[in-house]
DNA sequence: ACCTTGATGTGATCAGCGTTCACATTGTAC
DNA sequence: GTACAATGTGAACGCTGATCACATCAAGGT
């Protein structure tokens, strides 16, 4: 009966994983190197030979929340159905791009707001904006079938961005109560970035 | 020779600079009652008679920050030339009001996420969104002018307040570097907004 | 088989934080 | 002048991030 071997064998995962959960459940200021190795069962100190300070895990679970967002953003296009023109499916896909980008901040605020909180500590190996390109690609595949002009190439990604980005911020901050459904907040939005770059 | 009166005298005005020079400089996280007791020379306990808890003061903060921006509208918008015909000039005021937000975001990048950072301490006489007003008026005079359709009265001014909120949020965070000048970037998202509500 | 070495976990300890409490000091109203 | 309410003090408490010497263990060379 191994009650409790010396070595955990896979501390940094299990702090990664019980970070993300309280990150998810109570926000990324919540997050106490102290209490996860408590839930762990394991001394603060060890916390040290994995992740040098708190930054560095703050750091690390921004960047899994970084990477929850590109793969939501990425089901979102592939679940759009493969039916009409190739124009249309392209914008269909954009819009759903979009739409998953909100429903992921609304549906998972605390780590919406982990995934852009600001780090101190980059992992070096930074500059991977999965989630930027996922946008970029739904852009240029607009552009190929026709359904925005080559000259919006350029500026739509930063457009449609800030537009989706500014309702996640608005909606998660609860800033405004603008007196709408929440369907009908991400339609107004999604339809204008449409619009404005058609 | 009354070298330190035991009294203060007004030591919430002063409690209050302390922490709006702190944040503005630092970021609200390292707002510390201790620290500007510290600084001001007045025992740690003291802020407890003026702030309940150290988030009361942050809320204090985070308030007198949305009045600094919806100010800086507000001047934005008084700021503009009266030159052109009305209908102009109300493009111009909504136009202007837009960079404004954006530039005391990018100017007081610290300010700009204290007002929105979330408060669990809301001074309960809240729901004072000045900013949004301000967008608000703007909007309803360009529909008076005709610079806009009626049908986008209701929702231009989320849809602005996405955009502008989005982009300064994104240039705040350095979220992506875009490989534009800051200018060409807000004029591409200002012009979006426009083109999106016209 | 034995020993060295590097990686990993422990416990004690430090300074700083928010917060509370009994107590000190002061202006003010009766 | 005296009671009272407001305001400031000092000493605690428990929490946190961080560091250090030390303990434990797995692996590899001899």
């Amino acid at each position: 009966m191994s009650e409790k071997p010396y070595h955990h064998g896979s501390l940094e995962q299990a702090l990664t994983e019980a970070a993300m959960e309280v990150v998810a459940a109570d926000g990324i200021d919540a997050l106490s190197l102290r209490d996860i190795a408590r839930t762990i069962g394991v001394s603060p100190s060890a916390t040290y030979r994995h992740f040098p300070s708190r930054d560095h895990l703050v750091a690390h679970v921004s960047q899994i929340a970084r990477e929850d967002l590109a793969r939501a953003l990425i089901l979102a296009r592939e679940q759009v159905a493969a039916t009409g023109s190739r124009r249309r499916r392209s914008i269909r896909r954009f819009e759903g791009i979009g739409r998953a980008y909100v429903l992921f901040a609304v549906g998972a605020p605390n780590l919406f707001e982990a995934a852009f909180t600001p780090c101190d500590v980059r992992p070096a190996t930074d500059d991977d904006p999965a989630a930027w390109l996922v946008l970029v690609r739904a852009v240029d595949e607009m552009v190929s079938t026709g359904a925005i002009p080559e000259k919006r190439r350029r500026d739509a990604p930063l457009i449609a961005w800030s537009g989706v980005h500014g309702l996640a911020a608005i909606l998660t901050a609860s800033i405004q109560p603008t007196g709408y459904t929440f369907d009908d907040e991400v339609d107004a939005v999604i339809s204008a970035i449409s619009r404005a770059i058609a």
